[in-house]
RNA sequence: CGCGGGAUGGAGCAGCUUGGUAGCUCGUUGGGCUCAUAACCCGAAGGUCGUAGGUUCAAAUCCUACUCCCGCAA
């Protein structure tokens, strides 16, 4: 496998192990990352963690703008495999037919559910039990392709999409180096995703981040824990969007509008669901830090609060 | 030069407009009450008010520059 020469194509901080394993395992030729974008407050240029990485093992970075028509130096490199996870351009298919072994992506979901672009935010959103990667051969659609292996890890309830990008970070990596080896040693499976069974795991919008109190606290749960510790859920008090970070979902069951904090004391602050209420454990206001409840109701009147409700 | 909020004992905040003894809610710690307690009562420690200048008899407070943190937008 030393001798195998891999171009690897990714971007974010999920497949830096990935990166890091292949580059101890194979020969890397090149890396492909999305192009540098200004980031931040202050527009300044961040590479990518990936680009980071590549850089510090001297490993040629290759940032198409749009790898559909800037494909030439991909192909030029010849390389025998393509690995990518979570680069985030679908790649062609003239690039997708060169390479000895194929093309073959590292997805973070048991296609063919979950598709896309955040499935681990959507396997906590949508309330999947199970979860897990995929590795598959690419084709020209958005994850469309035969799948090689997989492995499944299971979503417990208190699982943040934050904790199961961890996991799945994980396996990922000794799942490839597995699933690598069939590959070369011409061992490996190939099946067809059933394309009934497909769902979808479109990026997170704006829209998906701001909490609708007016629906089960069970969906309420979900979604909060699913967006942190990225972007984060919100939802509106004093016209002010407060960010949400963790909460509980409560059996406690109250006659009132969905969203009302009904109860605010140095552990909870209780809101009402559409089926009872949530207790919110962690927030952050407007230009201030993440801090526990216990925290804002010390330098807050709770009087104040109650009775309020978030829009 | 995208818009805006913030930095005050260990934590979260008030005080700044209108300069004049450092305050609140917690935490920590000592004691008390109690069968007991994370509850209650009494006491104590702990802060060069982000940094550097300036104005002033006097600056947390007014002025200038800088650093760091955060929300929005991209």
């Amino acid at each position: 496998m030393k001798d195998l020469k891999v171009i690897f194509m990714g971007t974010p901080e999920f497949c830096v192990p990935i990166l890091e394993s292949l580059i101890n395992n194979c020969n890397v030729i090149a890396v492909v990352t999305q192009p540098d974008k200004q980031v931040g407050r202050k527009k300044e240029i961040i590479f990518s963690p990936i680009k980071k990485l590549a850089i510090k093992n001297n490993i040629k970075v290759l940032q198409p703008i749009k790898i559909r028509e800037d494909y030439e130096d991909v192909i030029s490199l010849n390389p025998d495999i393509i690995i990518t996870c979570a680069y985030g351009q679908i790649i062609p298919e003239i690039i997708l037919n060169k390479p000895k072994y194929g093309c073959i992506n590292v997805h973070a979901s048991l296609l063919p559910k979950l598709r896309g672009g955040a499935p681990i935010h959507k396997a906590i959103m949508y309330g999947y039990d199970k979860t897990g990667i995929t590795i598959m051969y690419m084709d020209k659609g958005m994850d469309t392709g035969d799948m090689i292996s997989k492995e499944e890890v299971v979503i417990e309830n208190n699982d943040t999409a934050q904790s199961l990008h961890d996991k799945l970070q994980k396996i990922a990596v000794s799942l490839l180096l597995k699933t690598l080896q069939d590959i070369i040693n011409g061992t490996n499976k190939r099946e067809k995703q059933n394309e009934d069974e497909a769902t979808y795991a479109y990026n997170v919008s704006r829209q998906e981040e701001h909490i609708s109190f007016n629906k089960s606290s069970k969906e309420v749960y979900n979604q909060i824990r699913s967006l942190n510790s990225w972007p984060g859920a919100y939802a509106i008090l004093d016209d002010k969007n407060v960010k949400i970070w963790s909460s509980l979902i409560s059996d406690k069951k109250y006659d009132d509008v969905c969203g009302k904090i009904v109860n605010l004391d140095k552990n909870k602050m209780e809101v009402v669901t559409k089926d009872g209420s949530i207790l919110i454990t962690q927030l952050q206001m407007p230009g201030k830090r993440i801090m526990d409840i216990k925290d804002f109701v010390n330098g807050v009147k709770k009087e104040d609060y109650i009775g309020k409700i978030f829009k």
